[in-house]
DNA sequence: GCTCTCACAGACAGGTCTGTCTAGTGTTGG
DNA sequence: CCAACACTAGACAGACCTGTCTGTGAGAGC
């Protein structure tokens, strides 16, 4: 690997600007030639390492996933009880909402207007997949009677806070009502705290 | 008016071949070609009528925002106290989901990439607060110590399980799960029913 | 030195987009 | 009969889209 002022590779540059544009304004918006000035590569670097518009907006989704995935797990270590966990998650997402370039869920944005067999579709799947399961798994450790259950109604609350938040735009207010449900429905399932 | 064979007018027919198009395909995917060849309609029309495709596309989302109300509140007169009429909200709403023809909310998926001042965001404001309006009136109704807190956590639900319908599709599991939570929301904020 | 790989720069093709404009048609009311 | 009106048909402009292609240059390994 080379030693001094390693440029970042034009993949990862490609990435970068892609994650950038790509979740500021949307996918459909902007265009390839937007990416490419943005990230200073050629359109064949994007071609030859990507092959398609569609695979590089799956990969931004992937690297957003692998982003939360880890920024949520390496949160979750810091909460004693499932339990607390599970409220945890919310805390860890909803400290995004602070920041002024707050978007919303990129999956959902990304995704709102998928032609069926997009790319974007699959990576939504696996977000979505790994969200259900990490919610089951703690609802499950805090010995829930039903986990699968009690997991997807957490993501209806993991969900609908993303959308008002992005929608209505209030931060502390949001992350109250949301974090509020999910307490409920945690009081509901397992019994008051 | 006319007596015989009231071709509907190109208003009208626009606005039809909108609603479909847009909401089965999304508003950026469909260009306003295959709008005006769907309604049968010039496209000097479409721009003599509306001017241009983002009123269009606010014109559309004003229209499901009519026929949402007259459905809602033509559907609650048949629910007794305020309690079961929000959870009639639910129910009226989760109806459609069955319909294979659901897409999801037309909102969220409309304003997902909008552009700030877009006519879609204008729409979309002011049917989140219809629906907002019509909760925290039904909280208030049933005694709810803070209406408007109770109408934002309803419609966190309200909005994660179309999100979640949309995304995930089970529609038996979805409209179960969202109702599920807004009861458990009524239960917390009213004692137990 | 020499080749091989990677990346840059940018022209180009072929298509689609929104929006404008001209010109013609049919109906209706006076 | 005729003028007003609403609509149709479609060419056109100008921009933007994705994706392909050619040619150039810089650095690494032999």
């Amino acid at each position: 690997m080379a030693v001094h002022t390693a440029r970042p590779s034009a993949r990862e540059r490609l990435l970068a600007a892609a994650d950038e544009l790509f979740y500021r304004e949307g996918v459909h918006v902007v265009g390839i030639d937007r990416v490419i000035e943005h990230a200073g590569v050629a359109k064949a670097s994007l071609y030859n390492t990507f092959g398609s518009k569609d695979e590089l907006i799956r990969a931004y989704l992937e690297g957003r996933h692998a982003a939360i995935e880890k920024r949520v797990t390496e949160g979750l270590a810091a909460y004693p009880t499932p339990r607390e966990k599970i409220l945890g998650v919310f805390d860890i997402q909803g400290a995004r909402f602070q920041n002024p370039e707050y978007r919303g869920c990129p999956f959902i944005s990304a995704t709102a207007e998928a032609m069926p067999g997009a790319g974007s579709l699959a990576a939504a799947d696996a977000y979505r997949s790994w969200v259900r399961a990490l919610f089951a798994d703690l609802a499950r450790q805090a010995g829930a009677p039903d986990p699968g259950a009690l997991a997807q109604q957490l993501q209806i609350a993991y969900d609908g806070v993303a959308v008002k938040m992005r929608m209505d735009g209030d931060p502390a207010a949001d992350l109250a009502a949301g974090r509020g449900l999910a307490a409920m429905l945690l009081d509901a399932a397992l019994g008051p705290a």
